[in-house]
DNA sequence: ATGCCGGGCGAAGCCCGA
């Protein structure tokens, strides 16, 4: 099985890129029968999971905070064969400016993902935690760790977070399959970004134990981003031995 | 480093993203 992570940065400007990369990903036209389960709201934020066979238990909304109406969380669970693979679709928050309220948003948004991973991880089974992440994990994921030093993508506290949450044993996929420094999921679209490889890499694939023993390979699609009206991020994906 | 791009909303110009 194949899973990717793919923010396309609006769904209405960017379907026709969206599915001719799916065509290339996955084969013939007449495989685009995914089915579809979203978790959108107006104007901001929104997740989907697009799975090729049914999904169950699906599940929208991150648990651990009921005033929370931010459109970030999608769960599902896909059988495959004997097993079965449970995945999310998340978009973590931005946090920016980090003397806001925004940045402590983001962290507490994190320590419920965090809550929420270590509960998915006590059922043993695969589980694929993909998506936006917002999180540079190390300096090894940016082009200029310098101009990044006080954004809340690469503060320290943001990337603490990250490896508590990674050390609950997940294992992030891209990096179980590539050492080489300075693989990026996003470009800005100003100043030229993209042509000086001016990136960093956001985009994550997150797996269990369980699904880290099916890992067979990773990669990050990057030419996506010198298409026709591209999103400024482009997918990661992971193919499982499901 | 930011909002020089790009999109949503709504019909101009502001808000937001990373």
């Amino acid at each position: 099985m194949k899973i990717a992570s793919f923010n396309v940065n609006s769904v209405k400007a960017r379907l026709g890129n969206l599915v001719e990369w799916l065509k290339e990903a996955r084969g013939e036209i007449e495989d685009l029968g995914y089915n579809v389960a979203t978790h959108g709201q107006k104007t901001y934020n929104g997740v989907a999971i697009l799975s090729k066979s049914p999904m169950e238990d699906i599940a929208r909304g991150l648990p651990g905070d009921n005033a929370d109406d931010q459109a970030r969380y999608i769960e599902a669970v896909i059988p495959a064969g004997k097993t079965v693979l449970r995945v999310a679709s998340i978009y973590l928050p931005n946090g920016n400016p980090v003397d806001s309220d925004k940045f402590e948003y983001k962290l507490h948004w994190m320590d419920r993902l965090i809550d929420h991973a270590s509960k998915l991880l006590s059922y043993e089974e695969p589980l694929a935690l993909a998506g936006d992440y917002n999180v540079i994990p190390s300096a090894d994921d940016v082009h200029d760790p310098q101009a990044w030093a006080n954004d809340a993508l690469f503060r320290p506290e943001t990337r603490a977070k990250f490896r508590e949450l990674i050390n609950l044993g997940l294992t992030d996929a891209f990096r179980a399959c590539h050492r080489e420094a300075h693989r990026y999921t996003f470009w800005d679209y100003q100043a030229g970004a993209r042509a000086k490889d001016n990136g960093i890499r956001i985009d994550h694939l997150l797996l269990s134990p369980q699904a880290a023993d099916r890992l067979k390979a990773s990669d990050i699609d990057r030419n996506i981003r010198g298409r026709e009206k591209p999103s400024d991020h482009v997918p990661i994906w992971a193919e499982l031995d499901i």
